[in-house]
DNA sequence: CGGAGCGTTGATAGAAGTCAATTGACGTGG
DNA sequence: CCACGTCAATTGACTTCTATCAACGCTCCG
């Protein structure tokens, strides 16, 4: 977490100005602890700033009236858990950190300021919104025409490629807090079903996945697997 | 598609000031039929302008290697089908017209001077995006979290909020030009499946579904089926 | 020491997919 | 006006995938 990830993420995207790298920096003010299992934002809140990723991992869910969980996204380093708030409210979800986090809040009343003094950043905080819904549709293709092993691999892929941007990975390996729970409530399967898979994956020789370290043995494999193209992520500087 | 649909969509949102509502109905310029069918925009392609539903439906899909498809969302009058290649490109999804459509194409060079001139409209357009992203994540919790009876129940509550909202229903019925081939694309099942769960539905007294005209006769059974909450789609004027 | 959480395994049930065929509505060409 | 092709909806038989239920082992920690 030493250079700021939201620098990192953004200019993977497009080039920053020296101010508005002054702006980004001066953006994470305090910085707050979160402990690992501790929600970050509640369902029904109506939040005045939103939080900044800084390190961690963290899920967006919702909880379903029969007990079950949905996980509709993981937000690592340098992703905002719920900008959306900035103008959708209340919340419709939950965040949760999945391991102890560093995070920043920004106040709304700075963020909608920037859509008056620095137009260009807006966009840019836009744009990250837009690569949430990307995410978002790619799981869906993934949940409804994928095998689970293809799901795993889909999200394997991605997670990698994401940790990868913001200098979260070493070779082909990272840091993955996700229990077998955590990601069959993400995948939309059983516990059950994701542990076989999970062996599936490892007997191919696809994946190592050991104590929270993931590490890729086999890219093309998982690729292919997954359908995975990672244009969607649009890690391609140009001018937005 | 007599009143301006863009302008009900965003007014069930927030108060527009007449100087807005000025701009919104500039935007539409030119409006040009699409007849059912035909792709509005291909994946890959770097759009220069955005396309604004004025009557009609479509959907984005995604093809996958092995033939099959990926419905990710249908969209309806009022609706931006590639508002995100404003920022995000080249496009990761196409779009297909599902019935013949009347659109507005919006120029990117228009949209990005709003972000200057206009900050407030400018939010409101990145609102429906985050709207967007909103009806992915609960399309993700229906995909892995209910039945597939429950998942058609989500999808027929939703969109009849929506086409309710830009004046499409009557009473408690609406046009729905969707084959079951359609609908499995997007709910990620199979034809056969789809086919049966509808009549599930019809013979439950929920629904009535014939030649592409949709009535709900059983609103709480297909909400609770549905576990439908109306909030995520954020029908409450407030500032923003 | 004992419980809690997590990963793992086996057996079984149920949901959804696949394959194949039929029906009905519609449009077109002869 | 009818034969024919096409497309969508429907049905039956069968297979495959995934969930559920129940248990067990391991590790960590109070």
């Amino acid at each position: 977490m030493d250079p700021n990830p939201l620098l990192l993420y953004l200019s993977a995207r497009d080039r920053l100005d020296s101010e508005e790298r002054t702006v980004l920096d001066q953006m994470i003010g305090q910085t707050q602890k979160v402990i690992a299992g501790a929600d970050i934002v509640r369902e029904g809140a109506e939040p005045i700033e939103s939080c900044l990723m800084l390190d961690g991992f963290a899920a967006r869910y919702h909880l379903l009236t029969d007990g079950g969980r949905n996980i509709s996204a993981i937000h690592i380093a340098g992703d905002f858990l719920d900008l959306h708030s900035l103008l959708l409210s209340p919340m419709d979800h939950s965040v949760i950190a999945l391991s102890d986090c560093t995070v920043s809040m920004v106040p709304h009343k700075l963020l909608l300021g920037l859509t008056h003094s620095h137009p260009h950043l807006a966009r840019l905080l836009w744009m990250t919104t837009l690569i949430d819904a990307a995410m978002h549709r790619r799981w869906l293709m993934a949940a409804g025409r994928l095998s689970a092993a293809g799901r795993i691999a889909h999200f394997l892929c991605e997670i990698y490629v994401r940790l990868k941007t913001v200098q979260q990975t070493e070779d082909q390996h990272f840091w993955l807090p996700l229990t077998q729970l955590q990601l069959s409530d993400a995948m939309g399967l059983s516990t059950v079903h994701i542990n076989r898979t999970l062996q599936e994956l490892r007997h191919r020789n696809l994946i190592r996945w050991e104590a929270g370290r993931v590490e890729i043995l086999n890219w093309d494999g998982l690729q292919n697997m997954a359908q995975f193209d990672a244009t969607y992520l649009n890690l391609e500087p140009r001018p937005r």
